[in-house]
DNA sequence: TATTGTTTCGTGAACGTTTTCGTTTAATTT
DNA sequence: AAATTAAACGAAAACGTTCACGAAACAATA
């Protein structure tokens, strides 16, 4: 079964290939009937136009780069979603590749990305200043939105409000009677610890509520899932009931449903005892041993946005760079309580 | 800034095209020095190979095609991003295409797909005859590897046994004393609600439990989330005990995920009162309410083998097709326990 | 030395589109 | 009817590779 060409087309409706051309990219200099023609014909033969050559010809490929360091987290795969149908919807498909978080491959996927491949990048970087480079880099060769935001990126942004969002968890805490607050996250650096740590600070202090040092736990094998919650959990034990954290901030939903089978496990009750509250709002959390109380911006709208940003770049070529924070939203559930007075 | 081509780097190192194409796919017929020189050049120029161009000219992308309904599902996303590692590991880069499972979207896109852009496609489908006709239509041009099974789809499967699933969890409540069992699942057709269901007739005639039909319940509306459980487990209630299911064999680990929150905040404890069972495995079912019973194979696996096949098809052009069925495993966590008396 | 064989490289066709430019035909105006 | 404009199409270059073929250079053999 010999491929069919263009010029197959053209020889079969007796036009030339400039016309098949023409019927198929649906532009004016054609007479509508020679169109539905040639069309018609295409069909029979079960022609479909080669996108390489297309994209040779045309320089783009009307392709979108998606990467990411994984899909494992609900909150990455759920904005993988909304990012794919935003692009479908300005007829643009979508190349995934996942990173997993090592900026080696990243500098490879980026570099198979810039040849062709796709005409712009939406991409969760690694955080590094030899990332930043190579990101920089790129963006002189395709147009880049990331969806981090650090000193030094030159590219489009469209992120959460990280600070806003801490902040707006830790004064529902606050409000709630919470004192001693602990906040959990891997060790920086990741996806904005550095923000949230410093709301986290800042808030504390600016309420003269003075956080302990202790209170601050990080760990490098969060994203791996072989974290010992449970020696966690026990070291909180330990410490003297009018000493230990009434309230813990975690880093991600994740962790904080981790967090709140291990607290259970060793025989706390959430959020009784003790109140946990996640980040990114995930649909899993509705679903978790306790409805988890968390904060994010819409995943929904940070796809949509990303994808508007990258098609105006796309159209426009000097588009200025733009830099979106989206206002995040806190989700009131059942992880988080009154702090109880026995505390 | 002009965009560099080979003819560029020819130039600039003193050789010609096909000598810089040599260097560029390791080819064994060019001096290494030569290559090394080119190499050097090419890197100084910044000078990354088009795809198009090279996708034209060889007649294939090196790229995959993944095509599923959406990620919203934490089985497909981790599915997905097995297959992606899977197909880095081969040199292959994906493209990714999400259906809603809409047939006719589904049409455009692996239109698309097979125009050039991607040289196999590993697709879990809709469901209905046009479906399989168009995917063994495409087939014909590039291989296809399809992640269910059914009736007259003539490309390469690789499933988990959904039948020894069913009858895994069905034991292993029959196990537990459990007589009424019943069964919660979208309507057919959707992936494998067919096979699960007679999986679950057929298992408890084998063992002379006689399942009565107003225990098999569907909804359309499962996928989408507005599906109201709290009017399902009302029914439930109006039951009397001595009638009601003791154990629920749920379609898959979200339905059962959504299930045991209704029934708990109806008053049920699971599984005191009543077992839930779900089906895929997800990692989110460890950190549910309760530690989920869940049925699953092992979905690195599946990504894995889905991508050897396709690899093997795109070198040896006429390998025959193959119809992988994998053994599929029972986790049993909390959410199922042995019949309590009193029912 | 002459012959054969082996590397190494250059040349040009091929891949299948799009696009520019010019030509023909048809429609409109004078 | 002639002149002008507009519409519809054809021809060929261009896009940036790969690959088959053959030529040249060099090494190995007789």
């Amino acid at each position: 079964m010999k491929k069919v060409s263009i010029e197959d087309i053209a020889q079969a409706s007796g036009v030339s290939r400039g016309t098949v051309s023409r019927a198929f990219n649906q532009r004016s200099d054609i007479k509508a009937e020679t169109r539905d023609k040639v069309l018609d014909i295409a069909r029979k033969l079960n022609y479909i136009p080669n996108s390489s050559a297309r994209g040779l010809a045309k320089g783009c490929s009307e392709c979108v780069g998606i990467v990411v360091p994984d899909l494992l987290n609900p909150f990455l795969s759920e904005m993988v979603t909304y990012i794919e149908r935003s692009a479908r919807k300005h007829n643009l498909s979508t190349s995934l590749a996942l990173t997993d978080d090592e900026i080696t491959l990243q500098e490879r996927i980026l570099i198979s990305m810039a040849s062709g491949k796709v005409d712009g990048i939406i991409i969760t970087p690694c955080e590094s200043d030899e990332s930043i480079k190579f990101l920089n880099w790129i963006n002189t060769r395709i147009p880049i939105i990331a969806l981090k935001q650090f000193e030094g990126l030159e590219c489009d942004t469209v992120i959460c409000n990280d600070t806003l969002a801490s902040k707006l968890v830790l004064e529902h805490l606050i409000d709630l009677g919470h004192r001693r607050i602990a906040f959990l996250s891997p060790e920086a650096p990741v996806f904005s610890v550095e923000q949230r740590l410093n709301a986290y600070k800042r808030t504390l202090n600016s309420l003269e509520i003075e956080y302990e040092k202790h209170f601050i736990c990080h760990s490098k094998t969060f994203d791996k899932e072989e974290f010992d919650f449970t020696k966690l959990v026990k070291s909180l034990l330990q410490m003297p009931v009018g000493e230990r954290p009434t309230a813990i901030f975690a880093y991600d939903d994740i962790i904080a449903l981790n967090l709140i089978v291990a607290l259970e496990n060793a025989g706390f009750s959430i959020p009784r005892d003790i109140s946990v509250t996640g980040f990114d709002n995930i649909s899993m959390g509705k679903l978790s041993r306790v409805p988890l109380t968390s904060v994010a911006a819409s995943s929904t709208r940070l796809g949509e946005i990303a994808i508007d940003l990258l098609h105006n770049k796309l159209k426009n070529e000097n588009e200025k760079v733009a830099n979106i924070t989206l206002i995040p939203k806190l989700f009131i559930r059942n992880s988080t309580a009154q702090v109880s007075l026995i505390c």
